[in-house]
DNA sequence: CACATTTGACCTCC
DNA sequence: GGAGGTCAAATGTG
């Protein structure tokens, strides 16, 4: 675990150096002729490393004093983990969880129809770390992270947990956005490869049958707003049925069992990551946050384009058509 | 062989 | 002390 703490150390490290030679750049091309695009494109950089920095503190467990205590603001001091009572841990087991940093960010139901396996597929490739029997809930939860957690520093986590009182439907929660690749081809217009899957996919889903319903469409996550997916309630063809929940959630479907037979919903930012503020340091440069399902092993990924979700976002009156994908 | 999943152990929090 | 969350060794899979 050690071992961990020290990977997030390091990439808060580097967002933060990376920031610092960024800063350093701008003010060069501050008093060159360099162009207007050029710096912003630069400032846009160095927003992304700092979100991604602020990802790390806030989602992977550091304790960021807001408030100065003492005088080690700023210093290394200042962050510390958010491992509780006194530090035995410091022994052989270093084992520094933090539940404190939770921080689940997102509930959804997803009806997975006719099948009761999960666990569900948004689109991301995600990677199984644990499962816990729950107390009170007939079936156990289980522990997903981004695939790319170790690869990329993508601080994504899942929660899923079929339903008690519906074992078709699955609660699904989520902590910390993807900043890893496949949440940025979305954007990049690098859909060659998604294409083919996509097709693929939509042989898969052609089988079932999907009806979507929607309700509190007021979903506004700056944390990990994925599945953002606005679709008028009412019910559409092909019986997918997404029931929605209290939490200002949208619902997604999944109207297949395995891991490779879902329908997915391409998570995108909304918010201030939505249309182009959050711009992440890939190694491709610039890219937002509007994130793009890539997944390898998993579903048919709802592709669209930024303004695509521009007018889901913003257009109530739009309606999704479901039969582009199970025809 | 590399990567994913399973599962018991261990941690923190309440 | 119990519950929930995570780790990591063992195991499975392609």
């Amino acid at each position: 675990m050690e071992k961990a703490m020290d990977w997030e150390q390091s990439m808060l490290l580097s967002e933060l150096t990376q920031g610092r030679e960024l800063t350093n750049l701008l003010r060069k091309h501050l008093h060159s002729s360099s162009s207007l695009e050029t710096r912003q494109v630069l400032v846009e950089k160095i927003l992304s490393s700092y979100e991604k920095a602020l990802s790390i503190l806030n989602c992977s467990g550091f304790m960021v004093e807001t408030q100065p205590k003492g005088s080690t603001v700023g210093s290394p001091a200042s962050i510390a983990y958010s491992s509780h009572g006194s530090d035995a841990s410091d022994e052989k087991h270093t084992f520094k969880k933090r539940k404190t940093c939770s921080g689940w960010s997102e509930q959804k139901r997803v009806c997975s129809g006719t099948s009761l396996e999960g666990p569900l597929d948004d689109g991301y490739c995600w990677r199984k770390y644990g499962q816990k029997d729950i107390l009170g809930s007939n079936f156990p939860r289980g522990y997903y992270r981004c695939t790319h957690r170790y690869s990329q520093g993508c601080l994504a986590a899942k929660q899923v947990q079929r339903s008690n009182e519906d074992p078709t439907i699955f609660e699904v929660k989520y902590r910390g956005r993807h900043t890893c690749n496949q949440a940025t081809h979305f954007e990049k217009g690098d859909h060659s490869g998604q294409k083919q899957q996509l097709e693929e996919k939509q042989k898969q889903s052609k089988e079932t049958g999907l009806k979507v319903k929607t309700e509190d469409l007021d979903h506004r996550d700056d944390i990990f707003p994925s599945f953002c997916f606005p679709i008028e309630s009412g019910e559409v063809e092909n019986g997918l049925s997404v029931k929605s929940q209290m939490e200002n959630d949208m619902a997604f479907v999944s109207p297949a069992a395995s891991d490779s037979n879902y329908f997915s919903v391409s998570p995108f930012q909304t918010g201030r990551f939505g249309l182009g503020q959050n711009v992440q340091t890939s190694e491709s440069g610039l890219t937002e946050i509007i994130s793009a399902p890539t997944s390898v092993t998993n579903s048919p990924v709802v592709d669209l384009g930024i303004a695509s979700l521009e007018k889901l976002e913003f257009d109530p009156s739009f309606m999704f058509d479901y039969s582009e994908f199970f025809s």
